[in-house]
DNA sequence: GCCGTTTTCGGCCCGACTGTTTTCAGTCG
């Protein structure tokens, strides 16, 4: 059982218990360890190991869900949780996956139409079953009924850069409004979360502008769902939902905190608030007696008053950054302009799209010192991998490439690299000798993802024990939202990344952002340094660094953490191989 | 169920919008 099993079983109690109407707080609790589990950079396994007391060092673990955790780890199994699944029908909980309905209203259509799935709400709904029921009529049956066509229509949530583009189109659709002053996107996309739910819009405008009016009218919307003066909340044709809140300048900051969120940091700065004798809102900070307005006009000013340096968005997660905000021990963060070169670029020579010189001209463009041209291995014959006379053959062209740049004076270097296929058995699909001749040796998987976790790590482990890898590639084979990371043991890699000098890739394609946030955590904390590489297959694909800068940043990396962010002197110092 | 700069008991983040209500509950973020 790892950390998102266990939090998912501390989801679901939540939701059940919240259906059976029990003391909100204590669903609270549940919901809360979830989060807490979730977001826990080392495994729940290796605390236990160290003293189940330890657990409960850790904020929002008690007695009683340190006792259902422990249970976990060694049964595989919660008494309480399975007793409460029997007490409920098990497509129940899907229900509460529909907007709109909430655990009252799936409680209520249980117990006074037997409803106990999606598809039995559908019925029910065009059948007019719904209208009548208490505090239901007419309307809340339509809008019921829309909403399951909805969550059939899309599934959960999307894709970072997705988003972004929206968001960049829909701010400029609204500051086309006169009178509109500022229009500032928050939420997780602010923060850089790998997947968004919905996009939270802020405005700023003069009084009087129809600014709900024109934001409704943006194209690409196909619903309107709230409408009101200061919030309103939109569907767009994709699936995407959009909320939209206005507000004074006065309280653009409070605003701005709030909405940036993540909950689980807004819950806990406003309980900090509260034991000042405070009360934060989106409006502002308030002294809580007398309601005099203290702060609200920036972020810095909110966070401020209660004590708190300004924290970084990319770590508002509540994973310690209070505390260190409170302390004045922020990590000073990785930044884009601190990134030198890519480590991990492909060329037309496998399956890339442009040539050698194409991607180092690129590369110069965005002021890199080098990048490694890291072919593919024979072993990836789809990706016109590269036989062992070819790979020769390109390290000269690589070296004749780098004698021209030299005798221009320019100073920028290629890398001779290769992406080498971790084979099944965990040998490298080339032979040392081989591997011996290249600057920046590059090794992934990329066959039998659904082999068991053990032999997964076991497979990885050997890879990285041959001491001829640079760096481990996207290490845990994931793409966001479609392919679930492979079962292999990222403590145990970490852990022999450390002892065999190895690096690893937060590969920067959107898809992949792999390492995820908290493994870079728990990478920093070992003292292994990570490389930011976008696995470039075309020139364009340079630029999404930026996905990868970021999700370090989440991962609480610094410019020293980070493997290129050294200059190429530096950088050809590490790579060397004793 | 968790937690403690007032607490080992009694609190627990805060506000907008909607629909079905005549003052509010439910849901959402």
């Amino acid at each position: 059982m790892d950390n998102p099993q266990i939090a998912r079983i501390f989801e679901e109690i939540a939701d059940i218990l919240e259906i059976k109407g029990e003391n909100p707080f204590r669903v609270r609790s549940y919901r809360n360890a979830a989060l807490v589990v979730q977001g826990f950079a080392v495994s729940l396994k290796s605390i236990v190991e160290g003293g189940e007391e330890e657990l409960e060092k850790i904020p929002g673990i008690g007695t009683s869900i340190r006792e259902k955790v422990v249970e976990i780890l060694a049964t595989g199994k919660c008494k309480f949780h399975d007793g409460l699944l029997k007490e409920l029908p098990p497509g129940l909980l899907e229900l509460l996956r529909i907007s709109g309905v909430g655990p009252k209203k799936v409680a209520l259509l249980y117990d006074k139409v037997g409803i106990k799935s999606v598809d039995e709400l559908e019925k029910a709904a065009q059948a007019h079953k719904l209208c009548g029921l208490p505090g239901m009529g007419e309307k809340s049956e339509q809008k019921i009924l829309k909403a399951v066509q909805e969550a059939k229509r899309v599934s959960g949530r999307f894709g970072l850069s997705t988003v972004r583009t929206v968001a960049e189109d829909y701010k400029s659709h609204i500051k086309k409004l006169k009178g509109v002053i500022d229009v500032e996107p928050s939420g997780s996309l602010r923060r850089w979360k790998e997947s968004i739910g919905d996009l939270d819009i802020l405005v700023t405008c003069k009084k009087g502008v129809p600014v709900m009016d024109h934001f409704v009218s943006y194209p690409e919307v196909s619903e309107v769902v709230a409408k009101g003066d200061t919030k309103s909340t939109v569907i767009l044709t994709n699936g995407l939902q959009v909320d939209l809140r206005v507000l004074d300048k006065k309280s653009f900051g409070s605003a701005l905190q709030y909405f940036t969120g993540s909950k689980a940091h807004n819950i806990a700065v406003r309980d900090r608030a509260k034991r000042m004798g405070l009360k934060i809102s989106e409006y502002g900070v308030f002294r809580e007696k007398t309601g005099k307005w203290m702060a609200g006009r920036t972020e810095q000013d909110v966070y401020g008053a209660v004590g708190l340096e300004w924290v970084p968005p990319e770590l508002r997660e509540n994973r310690g950054e209070i505390e260190a905000a409170e302390a004045s021990k922020l990590p000073g963060l990785i930044e884009l302009k601190h990134i030198k070169g890519d480590l991990h670029v492909h060329t037309k020579e496998s399956d890339g799209a442009n040539t050698l010189e194409e991607m180092a001209e690129a590369a110069m463009a965005m002021g890199y010192e080098y990048i490694a041209v890291t072919e593919h291995s024979k072993g990836l014959a789809i990706a016109r991998g590269l036989e062992e006379k070819r790979l020769l053959k390109h390290i000269e062209t690589i070296d004749r490439f780098n004698e021209r740049l030299k005798k221009k004076g320019v100073k920028f270097r290629v890398l001779k690299g290769t992406e080498v296929d971790i084979r099944s058995d965990g040998t490298l699909d080339y032979k040392s000798s081989l591997l011996e001749r290249l600057d920046c040796v590059v090794g992934a998987v990329h066959s039998g993802f659904d082999m068991p976790g053990k032999d997964m790590t076991r497979r990885i482990l050997k890879a990285i024990s041959t001491a001829k890898l640079h760096i481990l590639a996207h290490p845990t084979g994931r793409l966001i939202g479609t392919r679930e990371p492979y079962a292999v043991d990222m403590e145990k890699v970490i852990n022999a990344a450390k002892k065999y000098g190895v690096f690893l890739e937060l590969n920067a394609y959107p898809e992949r952002l792999d390492l995820n946030d908290i493994h870079c955590k728990l990478a920093k904390d070992t003292g292994v340094l990570v490389a930011i590489s976008t696995d470039a297959h075309n020139t364009l694909h340079l630029k999404n660094i930026v996905y990868g800068v970021h999700t370090a940043r989440r991962g609480w990396l610094g410019k020293k953490d980070v493997l290129n962010a050294g200059g190429l002197k530096e950088v050809l110092k590490l790579l060397k191989k004793g």
